[in-house]
RNA sequence: GCUGCCGUAGCUCAGUGGUAGAGCACUCCCUUGGUAAGGGAGAGGUCGACAGUUCAAUCCUGUCCGGCAGCACCA
């Protein structure tokens, strides 16, 4: 930590292009932008002080890099719809006083609020809340910073009804600074940084949808109202994005399958494909393609029951971890009851059990195109994206932990392969790390994620972590494609898994592991 | 599963407390070497299901089923 100058001592500061500013003492963000050039100072929406994203108001007191942030730049868009979401809660508190405001970050696209409020708002009252927007855009109100003690904040927050806030203020950290941005008759709680004014938003943005959201993203917790809108950096690039929006909704799968012949659903199955002759042709071919890739590879085809006894599954773990989502069936009448296969993983452990392995066999790869079936919940169903029965292509990698690394390599080349044989050119890739429940040891943990970064890094894969979202068994890495809507669908994934082949006793010996790839 | 919206002809949708309509598609006929062309005729719907209110319900109420947008879930 450096030691702060002397108030009155110069200031230097870097700009991006290296470039540097001398002030004989502290300056604000504003006045630096201002000595630039006039057009700078107006442009200017935010600074960015090593690195760090703040107010133009800001003062700066001892030599840093800065930048001067505008809506041409992605921080100044993300920053721009950030506001936008402050003047959204601003309207909705305006125009129904008795809401509760919550959280309002910015998202890819734009940004949402939500709120909480007994009456659902109407798909009307888009309409109303946009146009107080606007008022409140063309009013150009500041945004003003201000920092509140702790207990203050939340008396306030409770005070006037804000109790969502106080909870919030309530589990920050102590000692947190806590802001509070002001906007006309409108305070928000607020990490900031934010424009200097509403005005600066403009109108490039526009309210989209309605839906319900989690408080804190927890179904236990009540639901809230969460109000979804766009924004832009100009109204032309608005009309462009909306445009494009269109010209994907006539490219939905949905669409295609019917005005193609390719497909249909019907509600007597639920989340179920009636592939018509010419998809079903497209669907072998697509097959056969993945078969003529998982040959070379070095994967054995294999193929399993599609209905198994419970005592498996309870032996597996599936019936207690995952029974919710199975769907059941008695047999040997009434006698005793059956799991239709979820996955394919049991089955292929089965085999690898059969007769006497020994670790000069490993690895060994199994796959399959299994039909599985998942009780899915209805809301989760979408077209043939997310459905109840399917074709889960995967395999099982029965492997030493020697080999956890390479095989992890090759299977994300092959994956990636794949895909870009398929044309998919935009793939994120994510790390899901252990969760909070968990088997196994920190120890093992640590060697798993260890093992998947390794592997991650010989592919020479740029990938993004995401803190407790491993299975319960293992890490795994996620492949995200995005849609002709900007979606984004979990695909491939690759699983570590230290737990199954134990609880199903196909352990070879103590340095044993199976990494699971689907 | 949760919140909101929706469920009328093959598709897209309008509509009303007194048992239904448009455009496109379809069938037949005619016109036209301007091709998702023009004209005429026609077929096609127990208005998602079941209850209730009512003299009467596609329309109002309730329950259920299904779909859509999110959220949650996605061993």
């Amino acid at each position: 930590m450096a030691v702060s100058p002397a108030a009155e001592s110069p200031i230097t500061l870097t700009l991006p292009d290296g470039a540097t500013r001398v002030f004989e003492g502290p300056v604000t963000g504003a006045a630096v932008a201002a000595s630039i050039g006039a057009g700078l100072a107006k442009a200017a929406l935010a600074i960015k002080i090593d690195g760090q994203m703040r107010d133009l108001s800001r003062v700066i007191d001892r030599d840093a890099r800065i930048a001067i942030v505008t809506r041409e730049q992605p921080e100044g868009i993300e920053l721009l719809r950030h506001d936008a979401a402050h003047v959204m809660a601003q309207a909705v508190k305006t125009l129904f006083p008795e809401t509760q405001v919550t959280i309002g970050p910015s998202i890819d696209t734009g940004f949402y609020y939500d709120f909480a409020r007994d009456q659902p708002f109407a798909l009307d009252d888009l309409a109303k809340i946009e146009e107080k927007m606007r008022e409140i855009v063309r009013a150009d109100q500041p945004f003003v910073r201000e920092e509140w003690p702790r207990d203050q904040a939340i008396a306030y927050f409770e005070n006037v009804g804000e109790h969502y806030k106080a909870e919030i203020i309530r589990d920050l950290p102590e000692g947190e600074i806590i802001s509070i941005y002001r906007q006309g008759e409108f305070l928000d709680l607020c990490l900031g940084p934010h424009a200097p004014s509403t005005g600066k938003i403009g109108m490039g943005f526009k309210l989209t949808k309605l839906a319900g959201a989690y408080w804190r993203g927890d179904s236990r917790n009540p639901m809230l109202q969460r109000v979804y809108g766009t924004a832009w950096a100009s109204e032309k690039e608005l009309a462009q994005y909306l445009f494009q929006l269109e010209e994907a909704e006539k490219r939905d799968h949905r669409r295609i399958g019917r005005e193609l012949d390719l497909f249909h659903l019907q509600e007597e199955a639920p989340g179920q494909v009636f592939w018509h002759p010419k998809g079903w042709t497209m669907f072998r071919i697509l097959e056969n393609f993945i078969r003529s890739r998982l040959e070379p590879a070095g994967y054995d085809e294999v193929k399993t029951p599609q209905l198994v006894d419970q005592s498996l599954f309870k032996a597996s773990g599936h019936w207690d971890m995952y029974g919710a989502n199975m769907f059941k069936v008695e047999h040997d009448e009434g006698a005793r009851v059956a799991g239709i296969k979820p996955m394919n993983c049991p089955g292929h452990v089965q085999i690898f059990r059969q007769g006497l392995k020994s670790y000069r066999d490993l690895p060994l790869r199994y796959s399959e195109f299994g039909a599985c079936h998942r009780n899915e919940p209805s809301g989760a169903l979408h077209g043939i994206m997310r459905v109840r029965a399917f074709t889960q292509d995967d395999a099982h990698i029965f492997c030493t932990e020697d080999q956890v690394v390479s095989e992890c390599e090759a299977y994300i080349r092959l994956q990636l392969g794949v895909y870009k044989a398929l044309g998919f050119d935009k793939i994120d890739v994510k790390l899901a790390l252990r969760p909070d429940e968990r088997y196994g040891t920190d120890a093992i943990w640590d060697r798993a994620e260890g093992s998947l970064r390794s592997a991650l890094d010989r592919a020479g894969l740029p990938y993004t972590d995401l803190p407790g979202e491993g299975a319960f068994y293992g890490p795994k890495i996620e492949f995200h494609l995005h849609d002709a809507i900007g979606r984004t669908w979990q695909c491939g994934t690759l699983q570590f898994d230290g737990v199954l082949p134990e609880r199903l006793d196909a352990a070879i010996s103590a340095r044993m592991a199976s990494a699971t790839a689907r």
